[in-house]
DNA sequence: TTCCATCTTGACGTTAACGTAAGGCTGACT
DNA sequence: AGTCAGCCTTACGTTAACGTCAAGATGGAA
């Protein structure tokens, strides 16, 4: 037993978070290629940490919500020069404060696209019900909001 | 005169939509070439309906959400199905349910995006406020929103 | 008529984000 | 000792979404 086995959830393996993550090996050295990961090393092999997997976490989420590698890349570098100087610091908080602004951008474009998503289901069930109610009945359906909830508050 | 002018913003051309949107008459064409547009013709110019410009407005926001041109497609194509047999518009209820669900996910992402990086605001400005609160003072911010209660420390 | 701007259709180039195949190290079994 | 799984690096291939010429049609202004 080489390593702190007392605590083995606190490194992963490549494949370990690949596992856990539903990703390829190749992405994360990609990842790391690209300076958005830096995993300690075991001889030749990477070695993953919690702050490392937390990373991940946010690599991912940034990927699923339309940013590049090179943006994500740019957010986790500020989060890391937050300790920096003062100067620096403040130049973060500007950008953090435009990230905020863009990503409201897209979440008043997801809001628009779901409202008319399920205006469209709205129209379609209702054809539906008068025509052939029968293909309705197998369906998962949570009715779509009464309408009235389309997105109230802009947080 | 060879066209109705009366109403001249009836119709567009290839580089009024460009204009308009922030976009390339390459990119138009493009998204024709995928079947996502199908604009008139008069002679060889394009000719965009209201109906296009509709269109274009959601293949845009589809983009901005993080969706594929084939994807979009596959929604928009879906609309125009809408009044076809019972079955098909069956189907594409299914469909349009199954994008609502992975839209609404991806609106999560990004609240969970969002709050993060508004803590690491209220952190940074935190720290600013007591090292270089000068540093503070030409910032354009409005208060990060009190959010529920302050903010829970679990990063 | 000539010229210019604006449109058109190819066709090849480019960037991002990986996939995939080739060849090699290394520790664990058998 | 062999071999096998799992990791490594290097490097070329691939897909999406366009960008970027090149060469030609066209309609209006000088």
């Amino acid at each position: 037993m080489p390593f702190d086995l007392r605590r083995p959830e606190r490194a992963f393996s490549i494949r370990q978070l690949c596992l856990e993550f539903k990703c390829t090996p190749r992405a994360l050295r990609f990842y790391e290629d690209k300076g958005l990961l830096a995993p300690a090393r075991q001889g030749l092999n990477r070695v993953y940490s919690y702050k490392d997997r937390a990373r991940l976490v946010l690599i991912l989420r940034g990927k699923r919500v339309g940013l590049a590698l090179a943006e994500i890349r740019e957010i986790l570098q500020l989060y890391d020069k937050t300790d920096g100087s003062a100067v620096q610091s403040a130049t973060a908080l500007r950008k953090f404060k435009a990230r905020i602004v863009a990503m409201e951008q897209r979440r008043e474009d997801i809001d628009h696209a779901i409202a008319e998503l399920q205006d469209a289901c709205g129209r379609l069930e209702a054809m539906l019900a008068k025509s052939r109610p029968d293909l309705l009945s197998d369906m998962a359906d949570f009715v779509p909001q009464p309408r009235a909830a389309a997105s109230p508050r802009h947080v």
